[in-house]
DNA sequence: CTCTGATGGCTAC
DNA sequence: TAGCCCTCAGAGT
């Protein structure tokens, strides 16, 4: 179940992972037959992540006669095929082979722990199976939570919709919403219908955001959550970045002043930023974090808000709440969000 | 074993 | 707003 920050942190690692190379491509499941043939033997680009959605070019060997280094595509370019991917709710993505342990090198942590787990690479290889080369401890909290699991094997299932194999690793794709294949012009009819990503955070984005959100007379907790006003947010980041900037998310979003939303860009910004190297929401502020860390529930070391309906607030006593909002749980704190 | 819910989002009424 | 889709871990019987 993965937010924006997870989808940034699948894009370096595919890019790390099969940029620049010629992949194999594969649905065992079927669904994605039609896809994976026209991916196939084609040479990867860089991914690149808008809110959820990642978008990953990828180019014919013969037009990348050049070789070395990693294509570099722009956004919605019309020579490459864009493989498009949205997670929603379900989607996951597993990794294994020898590129993995270079994954460290390109400065993405693969488990929370740097240095934890890791285990002699053996590729295996045979019956469509890759053997592990870092075991995923997970580190304190123990939980794959940006829906990567870094596998000891790597068996395809009924419900494998992508299986792309590289000279490096192996990264299969189940349950995602989207998996689909698109031409440039239709990447850009995407990212048309999503409002700025805070972990883009491109010149003007911060304006447009306050500009987007304060129009709308929707609760300020729908609004961060709508993904043409802002893209990537979503409920642990609803809340949270809502309670860290004390903004109620009952408050009608035309109704909070420029300046608070100012403060909320600027909030998401710094944390999902922050989570993507690690793949793990920590929004708590230091200062709260429980001492020591308690066991058993990781969730109460990381979160202020998120699923602490009914404990009294880290900040200011208050009982935190629970409602749904657009179907969605909503988790707040009545004393110091206004 | 069955049931539920989950960090999402679309479409139809 | 309700229904539906994608998948599977964890809780309940």
């Amino acid at each position: 179940m993965p937010e924006g920050h997870a989808i940034h942190r699948h894009g370096r690692i595919l890019t790390a992972l099969f940029g620049g190379d010629a992949v194999a491509a594969s649905s065992p499941q079927g669904r994605f037959a039609e896809g994976a043939a026209l991916l196939d033997g084609l040479r990867a680009g860089r991914a690149h992540a808008w809110g959820k959605h990642l978008f990953w070019p990828f180019l014919s060997t013969s037009e990348q006669a050049a070789a070395g280094g990693i294509p570099t595509v722009e956004l919605g370019d019309p020579q490459a095929t864009w493989l498009h991917i949205h997670l929603g709710l379900y989607g996951k993505w597993a990794f294994a082979g020898p590129g993995v342990a270079g994954l460290h090198g390109a400065g993405i942590r693969v488990s929370p722990t740097e240095d934890s787990g890791m285990r002699k690479t053996i590729d295996g290889g045979q019956d469509g199976t890759t053997r592990l080369v870092e075991a995923p401890t997970g580190g304190r909290d123990g939980l794959p939570e940006d829906n990567i699991q870094v596998l000891g094997e790597l068996a395809t299932t009924p419900t494998t919709r992508l299986r792309l194999a590289g000279p490096e690793a192996v990264a299969q794709l189940t349950g995602p919403a989207r998996c689909e294949i698109l031409s440039g012009e239709e990447v850009l009819g995407v990212i048309a219908r999503l409002g700025p990503d805070p972990i883009r955070n491109e010149e003007g984005d911060r304006q447009r955001f306050v500009a987007g959100a304060r129009r709308r007379k929707i609760p300020a907790g729908q609004v961060v959550m709508d993904q043409a006003v802002v893209a990537g947010p979503g409920n642990i980041y609803r809340a949270d970045c809502l309670w860290r900037t004390g903004i109620s998310p009952l408050r009608p979003a035309n109704k909070v002043s420029e300046s608070r939303y100012r403060e909320l860009w600027d909030d998401l910004v710094l944390c999902m930023g922050r989570d993507v190297d690690s793949g793990i929401i920590v929004t708590i502020p230091p200062e709260f974090q429980p001492d020591p860390i308690p066991e058993g529930d990781p969730e109460l070391s990381r979160f202020a808000v998120y699923h602490r309906t009914g404990r009294p607030c880290v900040r200011c006593g208050a009982i935190i709440r629970e409602e749904l909002m657009a179907g969605r749980r909503l988790f707040w704190c009545p004393g110091c969000q206004r």
